[in-house]
DNA sequence: GAGAATTTGTACGTATGTATG
DNA sequence: ACATACATACGTACAAATTCT
């Protein structure tokens, strides 16, 4: 999976569904993760603007949570938050 | 009701809570609204990114509706989203 | 405790694309 | 065709919180 510049679909929405991906597939386990924004900038060739979107999105969703000055981490059973 | 470069809290958020309350208090009556981004950037001396950020936030609320090309609109009756 | 390094948070500015009127 | 307005994406800088040395 990789982020695919001339595709319909946002980078940033791209982006997140590789991580909720990786996420639900047990790639990336509960506890912690997301290499930090600057990684995911570099690894994928996007800005950290569009890495903080689509980390923000899947905030949104409650599969992980970012903590400031730590990282970001996966949610134990991936939909804490809500619903 | 003006924005506060030096206050602890946001700028974005600063907006957000702006607007809400016009909304709120009827003087943002549901239908439609919001000046543009960019009369919002210039009226309260925030970068259009600012802007953005807080009717992004406000949409999620479910207060406001952002539609491309046409512009920012109140909600009908205020929480139409969920919740 | 001091200081550096790391990581997320906020804010700015700019450019281009897409949709509407 | 043109103007307006939101959408996406880039790059930069500094602040704030945490961790490590």
């Amino acid at each position: 999976m990789s982020i695919d510049p001339g595709a319909a679909t946002p980078l940033w929405r791209q982006l997140a569904d590789i991580l909720r991906a990786q996420i639900e597939s047990g790639e990336l386990p509960a506890g912690r993760i997301v290499p930090s924004e600057n990684t995911l900038s570099q690894q994928h060739g996007l800005a950290r603007g569009t890495v903080v979107k689509a980390l923000d999105a899947l905030e949104r969703e409650g599969l992980v949570e970012r903590i400031q000055g730590r990282g970001t981490f996966v949610r134990r059973d991936g939909r804490a938050g809500k619903e």
